[in-house]
DNA sequence: ATGGTCGTCTAACGA
């Protein structure tokens, strides 16, 4: 059995005791942090290491920041996006973990629609694209993890109406997504009988938690041969009820033989 | 209460 999951904490060092928690709580074999926001100097190596994790990261000053924490090491990691070499934001790490491919992204949030950040952020999610084609092809199992900054699906978000057209939901976006699915990468969560009105992100302005005014932007997606193994897929909200939390939830994996 | 927050290189910016 294996548990793989994937959170967005918005300041590893700030939310640094709730990852701790939650890692001795859930005991996943490997979790992905995105917008962890500590450069590679100052990671917080030695609290992972005692809880029995190993570290792999890839951070910069102020923004973005991703890594991998996991049983095991991992081997054969990349930390550049193919196709963007030149970017100097830290939004990819990928690695092999037994014999799984795990990719974690932080994928732009582009902030509106056709905007300069916009075109950045379908920028990045071609050379994903391109980048999971090499990665279906050479790995059996792969998984691709973490913040899309995507909502899929109009059940995905709170008041579709309301989102219509906007950045998070846009067509070319959810486009970009679902060429991602035509590969064979699919939407663990939805493998599943969920509830209505699951989200993974609410803003932290207009008590957005409290009225449940959310998206569902983190996501699991597995390949052909790795879904087949995937037999649980759940959102875990409880972080998110903490004192000074992320404004994202934790979502996690379970696969089994 | 129809609301307006966080986090970062404390000052705007990004989400």
């Amino acid at each position: 059995m294996l548990k793989i999951a994937t959170w967005n904490v918005n300041s590893l060092r700030v939310r640094l005791e709730h990852v701790l928690a939650w890692l001795k709580e859930h005991q996943p074999d490997v979790l992905a942090l995105q917008e962890t926001k500590v450069t590679d100097d100052k990671f917080p190596v030695d609290e992972f290491i005692a809880l029995g994790y190993q570290v792999t990261f890839s951070g910069q000053p102020t923004y973005n920041g991703v890594a991998l924490l996991s049983k095991e090491p991992l081997s054969t990691i990349d930390n550049v996006l193919p196709g963007m070499e030149d970017d100097p934001q830290k939004r990819f790490l990928a690695g092999t973990y037994e014999d799984i491919r795990i990719i974690n992204v932080y994928v732009p949030n582009g902030a509106v629609v056709n905007s300069n950040k916009y075109l950045y952020k379908l920028k990045w999610l071609e050379a994903l694209y391109k980048y999971a084609i090499i990665q279906n092809a050479v790995y059996d199992k792969a998984i691709i993890v973490g913040d899309f900054n995507i909502a899929p699906k109009d059940a995905d978000v709170h008041d579709p109406e309301e989102w219509v057209d906007k950045i998070l939901v846009s067509p070319a976006e959810r486009d970009a997504l679902e060429s991602l699915h035509n590969l064979g990468f699919i939407d663990t969560y939805r493998q599943f009988e969920q509830e209505e009105n699951s989200f993974s992100w609410w803003d932290y302005r207009a008590a957005s938690f409290r009225r449940n005014r959310g998206l569902r932007i983190d996501l699991i997606l597995t390949n052909q041969i790795l879904s087949t193994f995937c037999k649980q897929c759940h959102i875990d909200v409880e972080p998110r009820r903490l004192e000074k939390p992320s404004d994202h939830a934790p979502v996690w994996a379970y696969f089994e033989e």
